[in-house]
RNA sequence: GGGGGUGUGCUUGAGCGGUCAAAAAGGGCAGACUGUAAAUCUGUUGGCUAUGCCUACGGCGGUUCGAAUCCGUCCGCCCCCA
């Protein structure tokens, strides 16, 4: 077996490391235990989640043993980390049920059936924390001196927002959520991305203090596509893994949207293709590094979605714009009453109502600047009515601009 | 506890009591170009029953014919002193 901690390097995964040597050697020995955190804090993960996935995804492949936490504990609490404001806190059933969510869209990549790998709440261990006890035992390892260095304190203590004292116990309560994996379950490695670095970093050292025991730490490289924009957002918001917030057919069509500059790394990153096969797919030029895009789309959908999926969401993509055609069946539809469309209906309703718009006024602008067809025949007067007699082949299809499509039907 | 600041549209950030739906930049959207990419150029960017009306400049109240702009008060945040 080739090693791990190289191959992870090689991907790109390796930003920090408490000791690259420690940690290859660890990797390489024997399998352990080794854990990442995720927030709970919304009831999906997104794109950008994928990187601690995929990391996991790897290590597991390698023999070891994952633990994905989700911090129903400490969101309770509101991270502030490199955050210019505080997570929103939650309640406890809220993060069952992202958690919930959150579990199914890991064991898309994950085995975590607790033999293999575990998915745990860090609520377990932290809602039954007595305050003196920890205090005491947990507290006096902590140097407030040194806390106030990390650089995610540091930006809130000299900005304007300020740091409660409630978030400024944050780093604590991961370090013991580390602490508490080692004792149980002989975690020895925490990984995270690069704004986790001082909380890892914390959690170590504790061990360290009251164990006396060395594990590790690795962070990830925070991703931003080379447009500068983080990963994983567009426009219309965040791409998320679950299927209902971001169908098959748009997470596809994230991959394939990417900046030509990102091609290689994100092959590494989101997919399992030999190291090889992603540099050769990052040299194509021109118009074949769409070959590329297509290769990565496929293989991050077939993924996250299943290959099925992802078959659906290449076929429906090549025939939008390979020129074959629309695939009708995967384009977001909306159904609207026959009466209503025999009495016709404003252009300007209709592309609002379909969620083209987000207001009429905005549907009025994208007609008025061109940017609105009916049947692929552009209309640029607001004041046209759409009525039964324009369906085509008893739909209307709808497009804003050259990629936003939605189906009409008649009910 | 005392003193001084500050709070504006998706974000940053200008703003004289009327000509402010509010400069500017970023972001978004549309158009041209193109490879479903990037860069560039152009237009646009609160809502609506639309040459007008409504809602907006931290909350509430007041002064005024008229307030984002003045006053009071409350809330949040920052700085200095204790």
């Amino acid at each position: 077996m080739s090693n791990i901690y190289e191959s992870l390097q090689e991907r790109g995964f390796v930003q920090q490391c408490t000791n690259a040597e420690d940690v290859s050697k660890v990797l390489s020995d024997n399998p352990i235990t080794y854990y990442v955190g995720f927030d709970p804090t919304a009831d999906s993960l997104h794109a950008g989640s994928l990187v601690p996935i995929m990391a996991m995804a790897h290590l597991q492949r390698a023999g070891h043993k994952p633990i994905a936490i989700i911090g129903g504990g400490t969101t309770m609490i509101g991270d502030p980390t490199d955050k210019t404001e505080m997570r929103p806190m939650i309640s406890v059933e809220q993060v069952d049920k992202n958690g919930a969510r959150i579990l199914k869209q890991l064991q898309r990549y994950l085995d975590l059936d607790n033999n293999a790998g575990m998915f745990l709440n860090n609520a377990e261990w932290l809602l039954s924390l007595n305050y003196i006890e920890f205090l005491r035992d947990i507290g006096k390892h902590f140097r407030v001196n040194e806390m106030i260095r990390a650089e995610g304190y540091r930006q809130r203590l000299e900005r304007e927002l300020g740091l409660s004292f409630l978030e400024f116990n944050y780093q604590l309560l991961q370090a013991y959520d580390y602490l508490c994996l080692f004792q149980k379950y002989d975690c020895v490695l925490q990984l995270g991305g690069d704004d986790q670095w001082g909380n890892i970093l914390a959690g170590v050292d504790l061990v360290r203090r009251i164990e006396g025991e060395r594990v590790h730490g690795l962070t990830f490289p925070l991703l931003t596509t080379a447009g500068g924009a983080k990963m994983g957002k567009t426009a219309g918001g965040a791409v998320w893994l679950d299927a209902e917030k971001t169908s098959s057919y748009q997470f596809y069509q994230y991959w394939i949207n990417i900046d030509d500059r990102d091609v290689e790394r994100f092959l590494a990153y989101f997919t399992f293709l030999p190291m090889d096969e992603v540099r050769r797919l990052g040299n194509l030029e021109h118009d074949a590094i769409r070959e590329a895009k297509a290769v990565l789309a496929y293989q991050a959908t077939t993924l996250a979605h299943g290959q099925d999926e992802a078959d659906k969401a290449q076929e429906t993509s090549q025939a939008a714009f390979g020129g074959g055609g629309l695939d009708l069946d995967a384009m977001p539809t909306t159904a609207i009453p026959i009466d209503q469309l025999n009495t016709g209906i404003p252009i300007m309703d209709l592309f609002h109502q379909v969620g083209l718009a987000s207001s009429k006024s905005e549907a009025r602008r994208l007609i008025q600047q061109g940017g609105a067809y009916i049947n692929e025949k552009q209309f640029k007067a607001i004041d046209v009515i759409v009525d039964a007699n324009m369906l085509d082949e008893d739909a209307l299809l709808l497009r804003a601009g050259k990629k936003r499509y939605h189906r009409v039907v008649p009910e």
